[in-house]
DNA sequence: CGCCAGGACGCCC
DNA sequence: GGGCGTCATGGC
């Protein structure tokens, strides 16, 4: 990855990243296409540090109005540029499915998001589709001000207060997750650090969360890229394609992996 | 009307 | 430990 200053715009060359496939494919919910010119523009947050970025053409991109000291200390981690995506992709290739799945939707990346709205979008997420775990989420910021309220402010809320949502029965799981983190009965931050299957087994204390939503916290809130979220459509390739078990070589970013072969089979015919 | 959506819980055996 | 009905809400 290079990049430049123009004015008050970050120009990024970087290949293997797209702005479609890595915000569009359901790991981060606040992120929204708008458009005013450009192949594509995005608008969204990293917590609550707004950025709109666009993509011109293949391999590159424009933070609007970021310097480079912002650029540096968020976004560049953010976007995980930091992680070399062609030789996780050149590995993974060994594999014949994974190989399809990597050139189907090549520009998907990893976004490091932040644990605790990475818990509740998952929490939210749960036998929910997209559009409306947007909108949910959606509805909370708005009601913040506009921003992903912290686990203090929310934890004063209950299930009845949180009706606005519309998020039906798991109002109570966000209410639990946020007084358990608020209260430091649950330490997110802690559990980062821990060895995987203690941190699954502490994020599974709270009510709502269960194998899938532990793992996507771990992945996409975490960086524990050896996390593999298993839903429906993972249940489906595990079972045509790898009746025998996921290939070990893989395993250490499986996860990663997994980001492929989700949006490979979703979007297959 | 029924079915499904990046599941988890409670209860049953 | 596996199997199954239920849980809100909204789009199709």
């Amino acid at each position: 990855m290079d990049y430049s200053i123009k004015g008050n715009d970050i120009l990024v060359h970087e290949n293997d990243f797209d702005l479609d496939d890595t915000l569009d494919c359901g790991q981060a919910f606040r992120w929204k296409k708008i458009d005013y010119d450009y192949d594509c523009t995005y608008e969204g947050y990293f917590i609550n540090d707004y950025l709109r970025i666009s993509q011109t053409k293949k391999g590159e991109f424009i933070f609007h109005d970021t310097d480079e000291n912002t650029f540096i200390s968020k976004w560049l981690d953010y976007f995980d540029f930091n992680t070399d995506y062609s030789e996780l992709k050149r590995q993974f290739s060994e594999d014949e499915t994974l190989s399809k799945a990597c050139k189907f939707a090549s520009g998907i990346r990893l976004l490091k998001q932040d644990s605790w709205e990475c818990l509740v979008s998952f929490i939210i997420s749960q036998n929910n589709n997209i559009p409306r775990i947007k909108g949910i989420i959606d509805r909370l910021c708005d009601h913040y001000g506009g921003e992903f309220p912290a686990p203090q402010q929310l934890a004063k809320e209950t299930p009845d207060s949180l009706a606005y949502l519309r998020s039906g029965f798991r109002a109570k799981y966000i209410a639990d997750a946020a007084n358990r983190t608020a209260e430091g009965t649950t330490d997110l931050a802690a559990i980062a650090k821990m060895p995987i299957d203690e941190a699954r087994t502490e994020l599974k204390k709270i009510l709502g969360v269960g194998p899938k939503v532990a793992e996507c916290v771990l992945l996409f809130g975490m960086y524990r890229t050896e996390a593999f979220p298993i839903d429906v459509w993972i249940k489906r390739v595990l079972a045509e394609y790898y009746p025998d078990g996921f290939p070990s070589f893989a395993a250490r970013d499986a996860g990663i992996a997994q980001q492929y072969l989700f949006h490979y089979i979703r979007n297959l015919k």
